[in-house]
DNA sequence: ATTTATAAACCGAACGGTCGGTATAATTAA
DNA sequence: TTAATTATACCGACCGTTCGGTTTATAAAT
């Protein structure tokens, strides 16, 4: 059945979410599905196999966002757009999340990042690729505001975007370690809004 | 004997910086060092007691950075300070650091923090105070230099600080996962410079 | 100076427990 | 009846840790 397979992966989703892939157990999952270990065996053949559905899934489908789709808009509009899509897993995911009393930091998928990297030998070129072309829609959405005359800064395109892009990063990494991940679209674009309002025409 | 126990925090530091605290092993730790368990545990009760003084080692000592020194100096000589001491641990540690064929990722104590999280109960708060204090010298280094007319800028003091921390963060972030954290000073200072031009009265 | 006594440093086999994974039986669906 | 699905019992490998014992350094006694 693929609801039940579906099911796993989105159990196993949250558990990778919370800790890396060490400190999973295949116990954990299985109870926390609800199933037997020989139903998770029917489904995957390791536990290695379903965390790279898991990072497929996570990574490469909810993490995607659609730039192209605000190549007309002002760059006003893109920036908005980005902060909305940062916490679109907090926002899916949170809520299977059960406070268990021990300190879980709130989830994020910096986790799966590194685990992925040291599991998956394809998985840095696979995310060195998806950076790039973040880094080019925020280039091109720069490059775009500054020839309509929406902004205006000695501050060249690639800059701007590197501003845009490690304040995302950096701003999310210290309120994970603060345990206010949720508070993230509002720190973001509390920055980014005067940030904007400083070289706006 | 000081020099074996020192021997044992330096060896782990280094595993501890390229892998979280489950992938490392005892047995890696025992062979790396030269010693064998019984040595091991005739100085550390446990391997987790042996990481909490690898994270006060390296986190509150080598982390530690005083910013008092700079509070007479001016806002540009302080940003190039914090600059140069933001690789300090990949300066130190990674000459240690063979290279095994795997896809290991640049030494870097991100792992530490998330690890240090899960298995310390008073980490987070430890981080926190560090991660305030980090902010207010931040602060005050800029207050100090608009109030001197070196900056002059529609930005909040509030706002530029958390623009210099989060930028740090997130290009670490980012050559982490390029596999290029040694450019992390070159990187930062580029956006730097160039933002403190545009800022520069 | 040499022997004796005490402690610190170190070793590696072995332990109990947990890990991911498998073989196989029971159940359900077709 | 056959095939797909789920459950149970079990496996060997490996984990962190323990433990009995050896070696080496330090100090005391003769």
């Amino acid at each position: 059945m693929k609801d039940t397979k579906e099911h796993i992966i989105n159990t196993a989703s949250t558990l990778f979410l919370q800790k890396n892939f060490k400190e999973v157990t295949m116990k954990e999952i299985v109870d926390k599905t609800g199933l037997s270990k020989g139903a998770f065996y029917h489904y995957f053949e390791s536990k290695e196999k379903l965390f790279m559905e898991v990072i497929d899934n996570i990574l490469f489908s909810q993490m995607y966002f659609d730039y192209d789709k605000y190549s007309n808009k002002s760059f006003y509009e893109f920036y908005h757009a980005c902060a909305n899509n940062t916490n679109v897993i907090n926002e899916t995911k949170s809520e299977n999340i059960q406070d268990t009393g021990k300190s879980f930091y709130s989830p994020n998928f910096y986790f799966l990042i590194f685990d992925a990297m040291n599991l998956l030998p394809d998985f840095r070129k696979k995310m060195e690729g998806y950076l790039e072309k973040e880094r080019n829609a925020w280039i091109s959405a720069i490059k775009r505001a500054r020839e309509c005359g929406e902004i205006k800064t000695t501050l060249t395109d690639k800059h701007i975007a590197s501003f845009f892009i490690s304040t995302a990063d950096g701003i999310a990494l210290n309120l994970i370690i603060g345990g206010k991940y949720g508070n993230l679209k509002k720190e973001l674009l509390s920055l980014w809004n005067e940030f904007y309002k400083s070289i706006k025409t």
